[in-house]
DNA sequence: GTACGTAGCCATACACCGTATGGCTGACGC
DNA sequence: GCGTCAGCCATACGGTGTATGGCTACGTAC
């Protein structure tokens, strides 16, 4: 039923989402125009809204799709200091792959604010291996997760060294910042 | 020689620095677009290129002049927490008068990689009198920097709750974690 | 006074953007 | 055969940043 006169086969929602991925990868949003995406997937620009709503919606798909395949740290027993660790450097992994989307989303509240991605389960775990509270463990949870997202866009965005030892140093640092903090609530100032 | 047929004096780069901000403030980098400013300046668009190299330029202007102006709290002889938690209100402060241009100094890494911005010298001074060696100092304000800016462009951008009350203690878990942090290097695990 | 350099300004134009509108085509159910 | 509708697309509108080149009016040199 109306199948495209340049392709063979209809576009498909995936096939859109992915090449938008690429292109959001190599040039962020604004290299990621409907008119490239179009062209490159040899369509006409106006056949992409038949399968996205629009540029953000599609941009929103991106987005959570991405996330949702991001691996994350299963309870294998290790402590949480561990899991904590494994857990920043699957952030870090993902943004590296895809540093403009990171960006991006920042710039969504709605993609971020919503705690039902399996991350924020994850992250509350940890939290409460670490003997966090009940009534602190969502607040916790916020903070270190402004703190790991706030490094890692600064790592991404290059706002800090650019030699990787030293940056894999940095990185050291702050998480062992965060986990002094979370092992000494009792004792510390 | 040759002031604008619709006004009487000749544009100043304040003045278009100002118009600027207040755009920005208002709606972004997408809503400050040369032709709005141009208007607002009852000027033609480019005529603003006589005074701008590019809204690139303008925009970092705009960034850096803002962040000159951030007012920071000065050595008053109380303790490192103190200061450090000073410091902290005075950034989300001044992100929460300029939502957008934080966002978007985030997306310009020169912006925020220069160390010379006085912001630095505050930081390290702070991070001395917390007793941290000098060859730490840097890294460590790298880390803090990168800590605090993830956490207020957090709140600014509502990633986080919208109860005030709330927020207000989810700044002082961030900052009573960071500060443990710091002060248990020693003893800490 | 008059010639020239030039700072400041602006009209026009180009290539790009997102997308509203409305019409075409061809598969499907009846 | 006929209607419906999914899929696609041509056209057009109003927006963007800015290259180009020309206008005006002032400051200076002669």
């Amino acid at each position: 039923m109306g199948v495209s006169a340049r392709r063979g086969a209809p576009l498909t929602i995936d096939e859109i989402s992915a090449a938008a991925t690429r292109l959001m990868d190599e040039g962020g949003p604004d290299a990621m125009s409907m008119r490239k995406l179009a062209a490159e997937l040899n369509v006409n620009p106006m056949s992409l809204y038949h399968h996205v709503e629009s540029k953000e919606a599609l941009l929103a798909l991106v987005c959570t799709t991405s996330v949702l395949r991001m691996p994350l740290p299963q309870d294998d027993g290790s402590p949480w200091q561990e899991q904590l660790r494994a857990m920043a450097l699957a952030y870090r992994e993902h943004a590296r792959q895809h540093r403009a989307m990171w960006a991006y989303a920042h710039s969504r509240p709605e993609l971020i604010q919503d705690r039902n991605f399996p991350v924020w389960a994850t992250l509350h775990r940890i939290l409460r291996l670490a003997g966090v509270p009940e009534p602190e463990v969502q607040r916790m949870g916020d903070v270190l997760h402004t703190f790991v997202t706030g490094f890692i866009v600064a790592e991404t965005e290059c706002h800090l060294t650019n030699d990787p030892e030293e940056m894999d140093r940095t990185f050291d640092t702050a998480i062992d910042l965060i986990i002094r903090g979370l092992a000494n609530r009792q004792t510390g100032g």
